[in-house]
RNA sequence: GUGGAUGUAGCUCAAUUGGUUAGAGCGCCAGGUUGUGGCCCUGGAGGCCGUGGGUUCAAGUCCCAUCUUCCACCCCA
């Protein structure tokens, strides 16, 4: 028989592992709780003219990243490879804002992109992310900071700076962009072909180029336009502002000039989270303002900001913030029948024990005692009942301390029902 | 999409200049004299040597192609 594999860039998450996916979830399901935001669970897939309009056109994503396809009605569809875009849709089609602004959003699941896999990239990879839609204050911006930064920190990650820029909003960025571009055809003729394209496409991707020559000529040069600098009055107060709101909350951050996000939808700040020690992929964490998207999908003109989060990412930064950390679970009971006349007696005494919300587990291969007491030492067992012929009657034997007494099942129950005390 | 590395039991790895029925450790299963785990001992199962071609008397080993995985570029979370 051929044998089929998981196709290329996706992976199983087996037992032993799903436990520290599982971790995770539970602690962004708290935090978004306290900080009242509520789950939103959108389709996988779109239309994909969804993403073609928000992620932008000339981005690589929308490029040359997405699965998409035709279904047998002929739309063209497409696996999300980000989860804003299908937020901001399913607010608009909702017309959420009726409930009340702003509408605070989180949303955790699989995303989809063709790329190269590597180390922290796959193609079906899983961000969670929040949206907060119909605020512009900063306090909005600092709060989805702030829910991120708390959840990294009950994560155990220790070292935990943000990179923080901001482009502005249409107008601030035409004119940083133009003084960008006077500055880039100054320096023309050392950069690298790439960047030579993209100083007409989009210049502002010539910023994060890590062709070292570019590097150099770029971030060396003291006449490199500040982004800030060519900030709107409005934007920049609402940049200060952001900057303030995050040293009240301790939140550290470190402005990078050159700092740009690759979706087209961001407007104003935008931030990072880059981790050391998980490879080249190093960014945890990213987003941002985004005031114009919901109108340009076709809803009120409301501000927004948001971000989203690399799971496998951010594992890989929790595993060497804190190497492999055991999850503790309750430890079984492992029933055994002394014979097989009371194998039934042995059944019903296993589901006794699980209608005590203690995990519980038998031998349904018909082993012997010493392969059934072996097993009970390999799923490290608490207890193993023993149930006896006498009716009612059990051997109970504590695996750590190797000590064993018969008795009644009754009482080993009483046992199992205190034992949190 | 580009570049580099890689592929042998479930896992981690061996296999002399191409040369008999491809090995080990761990894991798994069964025993070690009469119901009892961990340590120890014995035995067993389990590999189209990634896949497909080619060279050769002979290929795990050499050549080509292809796929996967890994690392990096690109880009993003």
């Amino acid at each position: 028989m051929e044998k089929i594999q998981a196709v290329k860039g996706t992976v199983d998450i087996l037992p032993g592992v799903v436990e520290i996916w599982q971790r995770i979830e539970t602690v962004v399901r708290e935090v978004t709780a306290v900080y009242c935001y509520g789950e939103i669970r959108t389709p996988y897939f779109e239309e994909t003219g969804l993403f073609a309009r928000s992620i932008g056109e000339d981005t690589d994503i929308v490029g040359k990243e997405m699965y998409t396809f035709r279904d047998k009605g002929e739309r063209s569809l497409t696996l999300r490879p980000e989860g804003t875009a299908s937020v901001v849709r399913a607010f608009v089609e909702h017309a959420l804002d009726q409930k009340g602004l702003p509408q605070k959003l989180w949303y955790s699941g699989p995303m989809f992109r063709q790329e190269r896999p590597q180390k922290g990239r796959q193609r079906q990879f899983h961000q969670f992310g929040v949206e907060a839609i119909g605020s512009s204050s900063p306090l909005m911006d600092s709060e989805v900071m702030v829910l991120f930064d708390e959840i990294a920190g009950r994560l155990g990650l220790e070292e935990r700076t943000y990179l923080l820029n901001s482009v502005g909003g249409a107008e601030s960025r035409a004119r940083y962009r133009d003084a960008l571009a006077g500055f880039l055809s100054t320096v023309k003729k050392g950069l690298c072909e790439d960047c030579q394209r993209r100083r007409d496409t989009n210049p502002l991707r010539v910023l994060d180029c890590k062709v070292p020559g570019c590097r150099e000529i770029i971030h060396g040069s003291e006449s490199l336009p500040r982004t800030v600098e060519y900030l709107t009055e409005s934007d920049r107060a609402h940049y200060e502002q952001l900057k303030e709101a995050l040293s009240h909350r301790g939140v550290r951050f470190r402005e990078d000039y050159t700092l740009v996000r690759g979706l087209d939808y961001y407007t104003g700040p935008v931030f990072e989270m880059q981790c050391e020690g998980i490879g080249a992929q190093s960014a945890i964490m990213g987003g941002g303002r985004y005031d114009n998207l919901v109108r340009e999908l076709g809803g009120a003109d409301l501000p927004s900001v948001g971000f989203a989060c690399g799971m496998e990412r951010l594992i890989l930064a929790v595993q060497t913030a804190r190497g492999e950390c055991v999850i503790q679970r309750e430890r079984p009971v492992y029933i055994i029948a002394s014979q097989p006349e009371v194998r039934q007696r042995a059944v019903d005494c296993l589901y006794r024990v699980r209608e005590l919300g203690c995990p519980a587990e038998m031998d349904y291969l018909g082993r012997s005692m010493k392969a059934q007491m072996k097993t009970a030492g390999r799923i490290e067992a608490r207890y193993v009942v023993i149930v006896e012929p006498e009716p009612g009657m059990v051997t109970v034997r504590d695996m750590e301390k190797s000590e064993q007494q018969t008795g009644p099942f009754e009482s080993f129950l009483d046992r199992i029902r205190g034992r949190h005390k």
